[in-house]
DNA sequence: CGTAACGAACATTTTCCATGTTCGAAAGTC
DNA sequence: GACTTTCGAACATGGAAAATGTTCGTTACG
């Protein structure tokens, strides 16, 4: 079992009890206290949980979104294929818009290696790419990141899109409904997404079945607002039908 | 030995004599061949030389500013020392402009772990900040980042920068000289230092020994505009005379 | 066509990171 | 205030990953 199984199984563990001890997860995962502190620490930092003497609770039992480090870790081979096929609808020269999100982060992998010019609105894409410089040319957006997330927000950032006009948006909602349209599930963040899309001549939204008819709070627009939308065979079948009922183009991989 | 006193020995060796073979250079550090090319594919991808067959050619005779990976060698200590002076200049609570360049990547070490508003010019330097959140407050500039410098630039940074105030800018110039002013090597860059320095209240000039004295070809602007210039005891001393008799005040670490 | 250089593939060494253990200090509990 | 439990620093250990060396077939150049 690799470090990232058992803090996997640590935040399992918290979301179902709500609370646990340091030795009753020394005794699930087969490791030692030491190490349980460690990772509950690492954990912590994470804001995936708050630390008490003797063990740990969980701070995510709200409907708030879950945090970065836990959600890229959820539905990895489908974010992958959802990537591989936004990718592909990319055209080489294009002009590209990247949302935040690990769905995103995903798709920022794949464009690296292509002719491409890409603006993302996260702090761990633009990471990516300054790496490793690869053909595509990057282009940072201002703005004030918001904490582990690494979104780009703020005034900085929609004045970014204002001076600007893309090819191509990929938009990763946190909730995509064909009734209730796209939503987010922080206020600043749908700001940045309603400027981006206003911005983009096509949107491309990318999102995992999970988000197919969920709904979060901060509006965005509505569905119609995406040409093409990619997601994956988990997504509820009513809701990819009444998807395919309007404008936009919906494609399973 | 390291891998990268290595990399410096060879990048020494090329500079000195603009050229050697891969043999020469196996013999000098004492590694073997197949070692040395990986190292000259490494280093060429630095832009530090160009590989020939049988050996390889210094790129940086011409009076153009070495690469961001070979500065980040030099006068280690110095920039630690300066940097850290910097960092005692500036009050808890500030908003900091941050300039590129290796220097200021060292200032930049020691503001995460303050109470400040930081933002960098430069990816290295958000990256730093971007990855472990301390208590500083991180703003994103926009821009188009130059190559592995990292160094943000164009039209989206200087509107960043007209749209803020600072309380302190650091600048990192590559040339310092009481009578020819700041300079750059980049036109680019010297319009975005030209900028920040606009933005912000007080100016506080970080740069070791060697870049006293030294013009590069984009002029900044006067050296009056520094209020405060941090440097070390390699300074040539008539430099120095020169700044002491003008309204800058030069710390010497 | 011959020679030197190259780089892929594998073997080996070194380095670094995750984990475990121990133990003194700190925090609760009675 | 004494006792118990938890905590985390410090060091030891194991294993994975990176760096380096070696071999050998391929490629470039004269």
């Amino acid at each position: 079992m690799t470090n990232t199984d058992r803090h996997g199984l640590i935040a399992q563990a918290l979301r179902e009890s709500g609370s646990a001890t340091v030795q009753d997860l020394a005794e699930l995962t087969g490791a030692s206290e030491m190490t349980i502190r460690r990772d509950l620490d690492t954990l912590a930092a994470q804001g995936v949980l708050e630390r008490v003497r003797g063990g740990a609770r969980t701070l995510l039992l709200r409907g708030e979104e879950p945090p970065f480090a836990l959600r890229a870790r959820e539905a990895v081979e489908a974010k992958r294929r959802i990537a591989a096929e936004v990718s592909s609808l990319i055209t080489d020269g294009e002009t590209v818009l990247l949302d935040s999100g690990t769905t995103c982060l995903e798709v920022a992998r794949h464009l690296r290696q292509r002719p491409v010019t890409v603006m993302p609105l996260s702090l761990q894409a633009i990471h990516l790419f300054g790496e490793t410089p690869g053909p595509a040319t990057l282009m940072v957006p201002g703005g004030r990141p918001r904490a582990a997330e690494g979104a780009l927000t703020g005034p900085l950032t929609l004045a970014s899109l204002s001076a600007l006009r893309f090819d191509t948006a990929v938009i990763g909602c946190c909730g995509v409904s064909a009734a209730e349209g796209l939503t987010a599930y922080d206020l600043d963040d749908a700001a940045v997404k309603k400027a981006g899309i206003a911005s983009a001549r096509r949107i491309i939204g990318a999102a995992d079945g999970s988000k197919l008819g969920r709904t979060a709070y901060a509006y965005v627009g509505p569905s119609a607002l995406l040409h093409t939308l990619v997601t994956d065979s988990t997504a509820p079948a009513e809701e990819v039908a009444a998807f395919e009922g309007t404008s936009t183009v919906v494609k399973t991989v």
